[in-house]
Formats: C-alpha cells, structure tokens, sequence
DNA sequence: GAGTGGTCTAGACCACATT
DNA sequence: ATGTGGTCTAGACCACTCA
C-alpha cells in the first residue's frame, strides 16, 4: 500500500514547517501552486493541506491563505504556592515562548439552578438540590482562550457574596474560608479530546485544536467537596504545571 | 453562509451518537447509507463522516464499517501518595467507566548519549554532556497508550542499576535514593496537541486523537534536577488526576 | 461476491480578502 | 479583478472484510 499523493504532500509541507523553513506566521504554498507543482487534481491539493490544518499546523483565512500557527503558551501554575524559588532550577523545554498578555473575563453570568446530575454526584447532593453556578469566559487580547463553569452548593453559600457576581477581594475561596469551608485541598482531573462545535464556536478553535477539559474539586477541611469547576481550554493556548512532593 | 450539507449530517450523527441512540460499539450509517437519505454525492457523505472521525467520536475501519469509540481512561494519579481516604468523598465526574486492565512494557531501551540540547537546559548541562537515556512504551492488551524518554545525567548515574534495562525493585527513583538524589518533588508541564506522524503510528492512534504531552522534572534535595521524563499519551485513553493542598 | 471505506479526477460555483 | 480557500458532483478504481 504505497503512501497516497496526498500524504506525500503532507509530509514535506510538516517537514518544511517544523524544521523551520517555514516559521510561524509564513505563508505556505497554496492549492494551487501545490497543483501545479506536483501535478495533481486541485481536490488533492486541499486534502494535503487539510491534513495540516488537522494536525494543527497550520490555520486557513479564506481570500487570504494558508499560514503556519505559533504556539505561544499561557502558563497556568496550578500549585504554584509549591513553587519556591529553591525549585526553580533547570529550565523548561516549553517555557521560552510565554504569551504574558493579561488575561480579561467576559460574558460572567451568576444563576442558582438544580444541580445537574454528573455535579450532583461529585458534591454529594440529592439529584436536583439547588446549586449557585457561574459560568464565565476568559479572553487574552479579545481571544477567547478558557471557559469555566462553577458549581457551589446553594445550602452552603446562599446569601453570600458567593452569589453575586463580584465576590469581593480574594474571589470565593476568600468567601468560602469566611463560611469556615476554606478549601484547604484540590483534585483536579484532566482530559483533552476534540472539541464539539459550540465549545469551538465559544472559544473560536481553528480546525485542529483541541481542547483540555479541567475539573476542579475543592474540599473542605472536613473533606466535604465544596465545589465543583469544570474549565475548558484553547490547548493550543495553554502549558499547565503541577508541582507536588514525592 | 447556510450550513453545508456535510456539516448538517455530521451534527445529525453527533446528535445520535452524543444522545446514546448510538451507543459505544454501534454502527454508524455508512456512505450508501447517507447518500440514499440525503440525497448527495458520495464524496459529501465521506465527508460528513470524516467530520466525526476527526472529533474522535467513531472510528472507521475498512470493509468493516465506521463504529462509535469509547472513552475508557486509564486513570494517571500523579500525586496518588496524597490522595488519603478522608478527602476520596465526592465522586468523579468521569470516574464510572475507567479501564482496569493491567499494563505492561515493551520496546525498553537504555542507552549512553549525548544530551539532546532541549533536555540539557532542563538539566543544567553542557549541550552535550552524556546522558542515559531510557525508552519505553506502555501497553494495555497489546494497544500502546504512551510513550516515556528519560534522560539521567550520566555523571549522576554511572555504574548504577539505573543504566541497567532492569533496574531493580522499586524502579530508577529508589536506585536515585540510595546515590542521595532521592527526587523529593516533582514537577509537571502538560500540554496537547495533534499526533506527529510517527506519533500516530508508534502510538496506532485513530483519526482525530489528540496526544498529551507530559514532562516531569524530579528534583534532589539539594533543588536540582536529575530526571526529565518526556511522556506522550494516548489522549483517548487517559483520564490525568493531580492533588494538592491550597 | 457484495458491501465497506480510501483515494483520485475534472470541472463547477461560491465566499471572501487583497490589490 | 484576481486569487484564495470551501463546497459539491459524478464517476472511477482500489483494498479490505465478511458471509
């Protein structure tokens, strides 16, 4: 089963773009240079290109052309209280290219709702009881980059600055601590997969980017889980980092 | 600008698949299928179907037919130490359907080399002092699910166990206790993306799954690195947890 | 052998961006 | 206006699986 046209394409375009030849931002040879260069039908050409495009390499503007992407990565120190000066010896492999941009909320919403069954369960409530959920959007530079959604038991946090939508200085750990539930330990678990067409249209995904999704469980220092966040990343726009002790 | 037609269908099937209609294993309608239902050409409804497979929702096998995938994790405990039973409360989200079969290691290989100019940073070496390199892949019933580098400065480690294929009970971290380089901390960057070519192939992914890439810094007492472990993994196939105090 | 997915072609029309 | 990518068609050949 010889290699097919296509692939062929494929693979010295992903040659030239990760040995440098063509650097993020670089225009790469479009259908039809890709036609006549190597004599092929112009729907051959696309699915050439479009292997690229899926692999995550390369990002199409109609009218425009076809240009390879840039990685430029938000660091988020999920345990970065850990991470001491003493530490901070040896360099990452990914860290050279930071995107610094501050990073901006948008579309915050704050409703109380019946628990939706999966939180249900990992709160250990009853299937409909009452839970504050808010959901927001976080942009850098106007991109939307990160969706979160928060689950918090209402029976624990009703009339709290918890349900507004500024909890005041510190944000709802400082409000949960207030309530005597400062959450004194996380479990975050982590998955990444494609995205579904609304998470790729909220968080305007290019063809081939997949997402990261984070759920973070916070517990109380009677290890009853406080709440619940279900976050989801632009992964092409994030490095995550843990630290912890052996 | 209508929603095309390959579009419509994909979300048709996603609706069915997403609802349960189609359960994990089932069959999806095939090309014939669609072409008859939809009345459109053959090449559209390939494309409607590619739509799915590059989500990772089906899998298409030739002669047989497209099927729904399954998501059953392998779940990846980093801090597994911390994760005491008083703080086990509260259930996971995507904990119902994990895999537990055992896994197991082919293709070891240990190795002298020059360290590979990334890694030295890491390491605070000279660009190519020597390293030990150690190679592996991790199956589960014969699929490989990851990939793992390691790379052990070779001033730390001559003689020891570590350059040895098998390096005896309690793995490369015990034998770097006895030298007094015991890891005390570890350090974990994650990111995804799509699968390189020979990712793919080294790894028998499916269309559309994503890797996950991971690189653990373990650090002496004394705050220095002595490994870099470079992972990759089977996105499709993992469930990562971290745990930590706040 | 019938049915399935995988690839290719030649030609067509459209939407959009740049000049 | 020209060139770019995006979509669709009708027909073809191949490789594989399953009954």
């Amino acid at each position: 089963m010889p290699t097919p046209p296509y692939r062929l394409i494929a693979d010295e375009l992903r040659r030239r773009i990760l040995s440098g030849e063509l650097a993020p931002g670089d225009t790469v040879p479009g259908e039809n240079a890709l036609v006549a260069q190597y004599s092929v039908a112009a729907e051959t050409a696309r699915k050439a290109l479009g292997v690229l495009a899926a692999e995550g390499l390369t990002e199409a503007r109609r009218g425009s052309g076809t240009r390879v992407r840039e990685f430029r990565p938000i660091l988020r120190q999920a345990t970065k209280r850990l991470a001491a000066a003493q530490w901070a010896q040896g360099r990452s492999i990914w860290q050279a290219d930071l995107d610094q941009r501050p990073m901006s909320v948008d579309s915050l919403t704050v409703t109380e709702q019946p628990c939706p069954e999966h939180v249900a369960a990992a709160l250990g409530l009853e299937p409909t009881e009452p839970v504050w959920v808010r959901d927001r959007r976080y942009l850098v530079e106007g991109q939307a980059v990160m969706l979160s959604t928060s689950y918090l038991p209402a029976r624990l946090v009703a009339g709290s600055a918890i349900t507004a939508p500024d909890p005041g200085p510190g944000g709802i750990y400082a409000r949960l601590a207030e309530l005597g539930l400062g959450p004194v330990r996380f479990r975050e678990q982590v998955r990444a997969r494609m995205p579904l067409p609304d998470e790729a249209a909220a968080l305007g995904l290019a063809l081939g980017a997949p997402v990261v999704l984070i759920v973070r469980y916070a517990y109380s220092e009677d290890g009853l889980p406080v709440e619940v966040n279900e976050m989801v990343l632009d992964a092409s726009r994030y490095l995550l980092e843990w630290e912890f002790p052996a």
